[in-house]
DNA sequence: CGTAATTAGATTGTGCGCAACTTAAATTTG
DNA sequence: CAAATTTAAGTTGCGCACAATCTAATTACG
């Protein structure tokens, strides 16, 4: 086993590209990528959302999301529509295609879950805490920020 | 909480992100990304490595490694020279300026160690142990491949 | 031996992820 | 109200990650 295996970073990033290979495969058929994907998770079960919204909860900036999002429309799952009361907002709303693939996809969630190995829902929770955990610790380290 | 944030795959990749922030911002006075120092860690603790090794520690393709390397090369902090052995190898070793960093990035480790903020190193080695588990288990989905 | 199959590495092209910058609109404040 | 600040989104550029393809060298085997 080589060094990089004990390291705890590496075992993060491994796992993650690991699981975004899986849901890529998955997605194969739609021609859908796994960021892609989360955006639509996200559409789905919180509805249209303005740019920003999606930008905090996938912790993604516009300088990733304004090119997605255009891909996502040119495939016809989005629509992108200026907000009329504050015209700087962008929404992101779903089509009716983008609508549909909910239920073509139902499958994948069932096929991740498999896929990690995890032995019940209880373990999977545990190891989502323990990785916002890190995640929130990770964020707070101080380095140089000291403006 | 976003839907987004119950989801395995979304707190490892968000969790592999924070990471790589951590570390680009520790490595900005080399001008080093991440994957770079991975890299570096390898040759420092394994010695000179043919490219296809570095590749399957990292689980890293040549279409990912030639240009990393180059890079790394033009930074003169690695050479590669071809194998007289068999041409087609090319041997990846460490500069003399490649070898001094090892010292002058002595201290990441501990900082990042820290950075995670999990309590002590039983705890991260059972991380690094489920996180090993859920990416073995992840790459045997059988999806399509069924040739 | 010679041809076929395999292997190592490089190249090309696409899509993030992110820093830095730009534009335009809204909000704050003097 | 006007100037300054803040905010939302887009653009540009770089470096992965990865699929697909290519070249050249080595190995297998008929």
């Amino acid at each position: 086993m080589a060094i990089v295996d004990e390291m705890v970073c590496f075992s993060l990033y491994s796992a993650t590209r690991a699981t975004t290979r899986a849901y890529t495969e998955l997605l194969a058929p739609w021609k859908l990528t796994y960021t892609q994907y989360l955006v639509l998770v996200i559409l789905w079960n919180e509805g249209s959302q303005p740019v920003r919204e999606i930008g905090e909860m996938l912790q993604l900036d516009s300088g990733t999301l304004s090119p997605l999002l255009r891909r996502l429309e040119s495939k016809e799952f989005i629509k992108r529509q200026r907000s009329e009361t504050d015209t700087r907002v962008v929404n992101v709303l779903l089509t009716e295609q983008g609508n549909n693939l909910r239920n073509e996809l139902a499958h994948i969630p069932e096929q991740i879950a498999c896929g990690t190995g995890l032995p019940d829902i209880a373990s999977a929770k545990a190891l989502v805490n323990s990785l916002h955990r890190l995640t929130e610790s990770m964020q707070e380290i101080p380095t140089m920020d000291s403006k």
